[in-house]
DNA sequence: ACCTGAACACCGTTCAAGT
DNA sequence: ACCTGAACACCGTTCAAGT
């Protein structure tokens, strides 16, 4: 470790060791946790010495994004857009888990940087390529990104120690929906150690709702009818 | 204004005045900005009475998020659970743009408040009353909580001066399918002013095509069958 | 010309000294 | 007992002084 930073110190920085060290760091420490200075310490560097590679701060997360982005497999040239889509998607899903930062970073910043761009526009291409209508692909590209609650997502997953499923008591009186809920989601589950939501089933679940509603309007040549709005 | 800020000041600080001030001041300046020692002289304290209401900043966020939370409408004791909870998300989709902070600091949280497992719980309510089982409300609770892209949102919300529609020509070269879709966008709308897609159009559209599985899947009497998984 | 230390204008929070 | 100023350990970034 110590030897990794002599080397690392030895190196010339550039802007693409900044940003991979601040995802590292992210990965490590958590977003809240990344700092101009403490990146430019596990750098082995002063702290203006970044400012050479990265306008701000602002630009240093730009360039984070793009670094997880980048990590997103490349469409697979498939036949059927459904499962083009369909992998395309849980890929992505797989480069948002590595780095639990990168969702809500995404999200803060006010204009989608270059990488963002491409996915989106390759996903585009993916649904235009199946025949999908211009004005069909918009409002599913909407839907997509969409969330119709703002929350949920993480609900069950009690990450404290070893896991027993019960909740406790206090929280199943209060919420006596959400502790049947969470209840019967822990018995269903072989190995009920840790985790009581099978996280992957249920966002393939989310997935596969849409697309089968994609695929059905599609097939019925729906449009927005903009007459009428 | 400084009227306001006088008789404010004569008033004794409570917890519920500190959270009002809170959302106010993120709703105006942004949650960035909004910081203890602003807050604090915005209700012309000094810095150190706010932590005789809250334990510190954490506490604060979720303190705010609960003031949003309990802006959504009560559920309308409705017959059918489709239209229950169609208006229920409507009005926590209108909860959250009065603060557009919320969604990103709701995400932020590590345990959710009380008021928002109060609303998950009575959400969960609607589909069980509506006779959905156990097994497929937790599924669809995961779905609705769950979004698919991390991005698209407002993507072709170009929140420049008097918009004009076209996408700047760099842009249409590098990202030929967006700015088909931003351009196809532009077109159909009669007051193509200002802002390209509508929002709330394609929410709706993302929500009804969920309910529409949601309600297909119950009517199966779907399982997720946990032998198979 | 490049690099960087000190400085500026901020943070959240602790704590001891004042009333 | 309550309140609060000063202080601590941080921020991001500017800028002038050093090489």
């Amino acid at each position: 470790m110590a030897q990794q930073v002599e080397a690392a110190r030895r190196v010339p920085l550039n802007r693409d060791r900044v940003l991979r060290a601040a995802v590292a760091l992210a990965d490590d420490t958590g977003i809240e946790s990344l700092s101009m200075r403490r990146l430019a310490q596990e750098l082995g560097v002063v702290p203006m010495a970044l400012y050479k590679h990265v306008a701000n701060k602002e630009q240093l997360l730009d360039g984070m994004v793009d670094v997880v982005v980048a990590g997103i497999d490349p469409p697979a040239g498939g036949s059927d857009w459904r499962g083009t889509v369909r992998q395309r998607i849980l890929s992505a899903r797989q480069a948002l888990l590595r780095h639990r930062w990168a969702s809500r970073v995404i999200e803060s910043r006010s204009v989608p940087t270059p990488a963002v761009l491409a996915y989106l526009d390759s996903m585009i291409g993916m649904f235009r390529d199946g025949g999908f209508s211009v004005d069909l692909t918009h409002h599913v590209m909407h839907a997509m990104g969409s969330r119709l609650m703002g929350f949920t997502q993480e609900l069950f997953d009690d990450s404290g120690a070893a896991g027993q499923a019960a909740p406790p008591a206090g929280l199943a009186a209060a919420y006596p929906r959400i502790a049947e809920l969470a209840g019967a989601a822990a018995h269903d589950r072989e190995s009920a150690v840790g985790r009581s939501c099978d996280d992957q089933f249920e966002f393939e679940f989310a997935l596969d709702l849409l697309l089968d509603g994609f695929d059905r309007l599609h097939r019925q040549g729906w449009t927005s009818a903009p007459g009428t709005r």
